[in-house]
DNA sequence: GGTACGTCTTACATCGATGTAACAAGTTGT
DNA sequence: ACAACTTGTTACATCGATGTAAGACGTACC
């Protein structure tokens, strides 16, 4: 009736819980006759291991938190699901949470949730600022992912994004257009996203003498498509007439190239546009969207990386299965924060290149 | 150094551990003297539950396994997303898989991945069949999404899709086309979703008197954008000439839009377009897409709740907390499967109307 | 004043799995 | 045949938190 427990598959085998434990860790040292015997029983009981004992045991959960802004931002749900494979060759199981970009939510989430859960978070803060990461106690270990805190005590996986950005407007002034939008832009030297690719941006139109006019700079109060098109709205509605846009998303590039239609502007013919994040909704948009593509995987994979050996380092300053009162191991130290750059790279589709491209064939 | 426990802070606080515990869980009989010391002793040694102890002990964890083909298509992402938020509005926490249509994933997710960790799972089958539900003996408490599967002792949750094709269906027919193309339709009497709303789908032709073409029903191996578009150049390219799609899901619309644009078909104009989902890709793009939109919102409340009461049916036959060997709880008894259908309604937009409608605006 | 009761707190056992150390058996060498 | 190992298995303590039952303390009432 109730779920099996080793001690059960131990009478029913015949043979003392530790044994069956043994089996079930692929201990050496246990004779193929007992090996058999054990495994019939755990497979006529139907045994499956309890994870709350194994954890409190151990002293590991396995579990890591990935704390996104929003699930449904298709980024968010392309790089959750390159994070949770990546994790689980890691052997870790992956808690998904979403802040929606609340302050209170994103420290809770660097708490732990309250509890000692997890071992370790993934973030991507949009709402914390730097003083929030200084002192933390818990100190669970963090990696964070997109927005960077520099007094952060936390490792860091982005782009590069003032290069990323600096590309991209490049590539529209290479094109001949002049007057840039930059959609979801803004003026100011933090570190958050939008400053740092507004900043390359700038870079790019300095480097080829061009004047920048801080009214083709929009901010928007989130990165989704609604607000890029109102963005577009408003910029057309105040007079300004850009011949491209550079949008610092695909879903506000989205909104951007909808609202350009509604107002009869053609693209690329009369505004190119440029996303970033190369999100698959870009690609079998009308027209295809050019984008900077961040190597989402390697994204997962550094972030994963990064936390796999935080952990180690803090796992090894405690005595984590040590019954007794042997002598401790070496202190742990903690490490200062690593910075990650991935790699990326500018796709170019028809909405800045107007040449017609063919929709890729599934399936051989 | 090492993570404080309930005994640091009970010694720290000058009281036993239970005390410390009763003060955590605001057990009442606690002196508000007591509970302040407590408090601050808490405060100061940066104490968090271990929720592996906690876990144990309460024979409880919380946690509910949401499992679905691909994290990153739209459709699942926006609904992940609304079931998280729901599992914690009840107190649950989330785990997130993916099982890309593997049969395997979806048997070990059944199994609950091969331990009792989780409570019970939320699944969105796609490579199940009958059988694999039919004597599940881990009964791990299941409700499943979307793909309904017969035999199975399974809750399940999802719209009337035979209604939504048949409605769908009519809308094209309302406006006068004849010639529709089924994308990702399937002939067969299977409960699979795309054999469903095929079904419904021939329901609305026989109802207006209208000859079915086998030829226009395109399968696809999987609800993904470039399979629409590959279904579609594959029909144009067979000389079908329809006037009308009925894709059955929204990425495959917007692939089968992206096709039709590079035939220089016009949408709606020559060619009008249902997609299903509702996702937020559709709303956005050009044309904006008309659609069957699920009440996604209920869909996760319906899961939910549904979990909810299977797993409370479950704990009830069993001696969760029961210290020494008092007489069991009353014996549970297994409920029959349940059936819960959400309501859905078609969106009419450009796709099949024409009409320009304009952008929404966010922020006010 | 003494008893009965209510409030607050504690000692202890327990949830399930596993590390440690000890102990049977069996093997090898001399 | 006996010591010195190796191999296979077991008893027990333990991870951290909490339910139970019982004890300590205080108050109220007769």
């Amino acid at each position: 009736m109730a779920r099996p427990r080793i001690k059960d598959v131990a009478q029913r085998a015949g043979v003392s819980e530790k044994t069956v434990s043994n089996v079930i860790n692929d201990y050496v040292h246990v004779s193929d006759r007992t090996r058999r015997v054990v495994r019939e029983a755990i497979d006529e009981l139907g045994y499956r291991v309890n994870l709350a004992g194994r954890h409190l045991r151990r002293g590991r959960t396995g579990i890591i938190a990935l704390v996104v802004p929003e699930l449904d931002l298709p980024y968010f749900a392309e790089l959750a699901n390159l994070i949770v494979a990546e994790a689980g060759r890691n052997g870790l199981t992956v808690l998904v949470h979403q802040t929606r970009a609340d302050r209170e939510q994103e420290l809770a989430a660097l708490d732990g949730f309250g509890s000692d859960f997890a071992e370790g978070v993934i973030l991507s803060p949009l709402a914390l600022v730097e003083d929030d990461l200084r002192d933390r106690r818990g100190s669970l270990p963090t990696v964070l992912l997109g927005e960077r805190l520099s007094a952060s005590s936390a490792d860091h996986v982005a782009i590069d994004n003032a290069a990323a950005a600096r590309e991209a407007t490049e590539h529209l002034l290479a094109l001949g257009r002049r007057r840039l939008l930059v959609v979801g832009g803004r003026d100011g030297d933090s570190t958050g996203t939008a400053e740092v690719r507004t900043r390359g941006h700038r870079a790019a139109l300095a480097a080829a003498d061009l004047p920048y006019d801080p009214r083709l700079v929009r901010p928007v109060t989130q990165f989704a498509t609604p607000h890029g098109a109102a963005a577009v709205h408003a910029a057309l509605a105040a007079g300004l007439a850009p011949d491209g846009v550079l949008a610092l998303n695909d879903q506000m590039a989205i909104g951007a190239i909808r609202a350009l239609h509604e107002h009869g502007l053609r693209v690329p013919g009369d505004v190119a546009v440029v996303g970033f994040d190369d999100v698959e909704a870009g690609r079998y948009s009308v027209p295809t969207l050019t984008t900077v593509a961040p190597d989402k995987a390697a994204i997962a994979a550094a972030a994963v990386a990064a936390l796999v050996q935080r952990i180690a380092e803090a796992g090894a300053g405690e005595p984590v299965a040590a019954d007794g009162d042997g002598p401790r191991p070496a202190v742990r130290r903690r490490q200062p924060p690593r910075e990650r750059l991935v790699p990326h790279r500018l796709v170019v589709r028809e909405s800045t290149a107007g040449a017609p491209a063919s929709t890729v064939r599934p399936d051989a």
